[in-house]
DNA sequence: ATCCTGATTTTTTTT
DNA sequence: AAATCAGGAT
């Protein structure tokens, strides 16, 4: 090692590190499972290793595969290893795992059908394709939502299940009707030359099981393979690796002999934070690494670098009441820190001018926009806190939502774009043609697209000739004819080869720059003309963000590398890009975002707004027993915090326009009473009160109420008036909203008052909302 | 084909 | 509250 001509630089790259991050940078071949907690330091083991490996020579930059959570992660982490390394790291593949399958797919596509200008479709695409094929099927749109059934074949591909096999093992009609769309919704995918996210995985994990040649070859120039956030990693995903790699579980269908491989692979990752079980992700596959993998070297990361000990304290016990997992106890040097505040507010508004009334205070004092982030459950959420903000003008950014790539208009523009470079590409044409108005409605669509179909060619092609269209009135041939005309001058100009093949053999010009042939597109086509004659505020946004688009389009032509295949580039870049690629950090900024877009992040003071049961944890969540994942998801969002932690609830929030009443977020009453600021003890009687409630158990009862009562007693204050009225029975006036317990049914809060003594009140323990005789049933206000 | 209006739905979370 | 959708009028 001594001999190595870098031996300072590895002095400096090990510098620093405690002892598992050291061993964990420092493993050599054959797989690894790195179990990082929150704040462990787990990003500077992964630029350290990837510095390290490239340093010691145990790969070249171009042999390692690195897989991040986002864009962002991967651009950022590039950044950091380059800085480690003093060098470029150019040809290491570091990105997502959709990005890495893309670029595999475009350069083999042909094997699979595809063409290497196959077009991505996001999930809006893939929902109104999804629709288009239950409409072709037959199915009761009012049954079923096309997002719904949508998620099945998604969760059927992140299975690896094609259409014919999962037919064949459809066990209810529900499921073969599911297969019945599937198989159409795969057929014009096909057609289309189009996949949609999960088709990234699934063809990407195809190829490598049609094609032994193109697996080893894969195989062979990865010769190190580091994956993060591995406890997200879904069974496609795993696959994908395992492929590349060798090993891992039981050989699949078809395959004789476990995979050989190098068995290069590094993971990262932490059960405790898994988050997108939604997304099919399965955390077992972390879970059962070592079991997967049985000589895998095992570290783990357990000092937190990052929070103070008291919001540790509160994170590790909120984690607990999740049963199994991996055991591990974060610890740090911290300090104790702060308190946590919690905070009730009457509703919405007032809990957003409360969080910003904060950051105001913390701004005099010195702190940077910068460092405080508003973390709530749901996109809808952030509206009030914008409006509060605006009105305050404080300076923020929104990190999702309705994503800069979602707009109508950009989708539009895209949407020219990608049906010049796949003639073939259908939802882009129908979103194209008669955007801005051309007078080609749907029936002319739907009849343009038949007719491609029954004849077997591109819609380009279909739409070129306007006139063997059966059924086209006159004024739609008109104005096909006119739209096509236009359209053939961009395909031209975007250098693309005439899809009928008449030039085929010919040497496909060069293109102009991709802002360009955007530019071209939107003048040509009138889009921005129409757009202009709107005169309205709305359609100058539109302008201002298709201007936007324009610009990423120059910068992207600034900055590629080879001029070849530039516009598949460019769309397959814009496709994959999260919102979460856009958040920047160094503008002076207070961040809003989703709990789950917080991943991966902190901040030295977060807030976490809407801890109320059904906001968080959601109540769908709930419904479908996905409790355990919620909690982990408070948990994450705890653990963002670095020294301040903000909890709130409100008391009644407008949910769809109406106005409901929450119970407090059983998270909250997890966390230990001392390490917060709150002034009342959270009453915890939801347990004992539903058994009670389930079982009939008299002694159950008795056992919650005198819980209760003994709890709220000990709050102090006027507790006794309360007491007395509850001693004599029964309190009867009650308040809309007001927080109450029940003998039986426990906690719970009052939705409705109606005549004569009737009280609605929904309880926590079921959710369930039951009328109650205010005089007389044991129920009596809380705290 | 297009526009208007009233009804219905939407909100989990995302590559 | 906002957005999308279906159905009907123009």
């Amino acid at each position: 090692m001594s001999a190595n001509p870098h031996a300072e630089h590895l002095q400096e790259l090990l510098e620093g590190l405690n002892e598992p991050q050291r061993e964990a940078v420092t493993h050599g071949e054959g797989p690894l499972l790195i179990l990082a907690g929150a704040g462990s330091g787990k990003t500077r083991v992964l630029t350290h290793r990837l510095a390290y490996l490239v340093y010691t020579d145990q790969a070249q930059a171009g042999e390692i595969l690195a897989i991040t959570f986002t864009n962002k992660a991967a651009s950022e982490m590039r950044g950091r290893v380059e800085r480690l390394l003093g060098r470029s790291t150019r040809g290491m593949w570091l990105m997502t795992f959709h990005s890495a399958c893309a670029r595999i797919l475009r350069a083999e596509a042909e094997r699979l059908g595809y063409t290497r200008q196959f077009t991505i479709y996001d999930q809006a695409d893939a929902r109104r394709l999804t629709k288009r094929c239950m409409d072709a099927v037959g199915i009761d749109p009012k049954r079923y939502t096309p997002a719904a059934i949508n998620n099945q074949l998604s969760a059927a591909k992140n299975q690896l299940l094609d259409a014919e096999t999962y037919g064949q093992q459809a066990g209810s009609p529900f499921e073969e009707m599911i297969a019945e769309v599937y198989r159409l919704y795969e057929r014009d995918l096909l057609r289309m030359n189009a996949m949609d996210f999960d088709d990234l995985l699934f063809r990407t994990v195809n190829l490598l099981e049609l094609f032994e040649d193109v697996r080893e070859r894969y195989a062979a120039s990865f010769r190190h393979i580091l994956v993060d956030e591995y406890q997200d990693t879904n069974h496609a995903q795993y696959r994908f690796l395992q492929l590349l790699v060798g090993g891992g579980k039981a050989p699949a269908r078809g395959e004789r002999v476990q995979l050989a491989g190098h068995r290069n692979l590094a993971v990262v990752g932490d059960d405790a934070q898994s988050i997108y079980s939604f997304r099919n992700a399965d955390v077992r596959n972390i879970l059962d690494f070592q079991q997967d993998f049985p000589d895998a070297r095992v570290v783990k990361l357990e000092q937190n670098y990052r929070s103070t000990e008291t919001i540790l304290s509160a994170a590790n016990a909120v984690i607990a009441n999740n049963r199994g997992g991996i055991s591990k106890r974060l610890w740090s040097e911290l300090g104790t820190g702060e308190q946590i505040h919690v905070r009730e507010l009457d509703d919405e508004h007032a809990e957003a001018r409360f969080v910003v009334g904060e950051i105001e205070r913390l701004i005099d004092e010195g702190a940077s926009r910068t460092e405080i982030a508003v973390l709530y459950r749901t996109n809808a959420m952030s509206r009030v806190l914008e409006d509060t903000l605006v009105r305050r003008e404080i300076a923020y950014q929104v990190i999702g939502g309705t994503k800069f790539y979602e707009r109508a208009e950009i989708k539009d523009a895209v949407a020219y774009l990608s049906w010049l470079a796949n003639p073939f590409d259908v939802v882009s044409f129908t979103r194209v043609a008669n955007s801005p108005r051309r007078g080609l409605g749907q029936t002319s669509l739907g009849r343009i697209v038949a007719h491609s179909a029954t004849v077997g060619v591109s819609v380009w092609e279909a739409a070129a000739a306007p006139d063997q269209i059966p059924g086209l009135g006159t004024a739609a041939v008109k104005a096909l004819r006119r739209f096509m005309g236009t359209m053939e001058e961009l395909r031209v100009l975007a250098g693309m080869p005439a899809p009928d093949g008449r030039d085929s053999g010919e040497e496909t010009s060069q293109g102009v720059p991709v802002g360009d042939l955007l530019q071209a597109v939107l003048a040509q086509t009138g889009y921005v003309e129409a757009l202009e004659a709107e005169r309205t505020i709305e359609a100058q946004g539109r302008i201002e963000n298709l201007e936007q688009l324009v610009e990423v389009g120059h910068e992207f032509d600034a900055t590629a590398e080879a001029a070849q295949d530039t516009l598949d580039v460019f769309l397959q870049q814009i496709a994959l890009v999260a919102d979460a690629d856009t958040r920047s950090d160094d503008e002076g900024l207070v961040t809003l975002m989703t709990l789950h877009n917080a991943k991966g992040l902190e901040y030295p003071t977060v807030f976490i707004v809407g801890c109320e049961d059904g906001v968080f944890p959601h109540s769908r969540a709930l419904d479908e027993g996905g409790l355990e994942e919620e909690r982990r998801l408070f948990y994450v969002g705890i653990t963002r915090a670095m020294r301040l932690l903000y909890l709130t609830r409100a008391r009644r929030r407008a949910v769809f326009g109406a106005q409901t009443y929450g119970l407090p977020s059983r998270f909250l009453a997890e966390i230990p009473a001392a390490l917060t600021d709150r002034e009342d003890e959270p009453v915890i009687v939801r347990s004992a009160a539903l058994a009670g409630a389930g079982t009939g158990s008299a002694a159950a009862r008795e056992l919650a109420y005198a819980r209760a009562t003994s709890w709220s007693g000990g709050s102090g204050g006027g507790a006794s008036a309360d007491r007395s009225a509850r001693g004599g029975g029964a309190q009867t006036s009650f308040r809309l909203g007001e927080d109450v317990v029940h003998a039986a049914f426990g906690e719970g809060v009052v939705t409705a008052l109606e005549p004569h003594g009737v009280i609605v009140v929904r309880f926590a323990g079921d959710g369930a909302e039951r009328k109650l005789m205010a005089e007389l049933a044991p129920v009596s206000r809380r705290s």
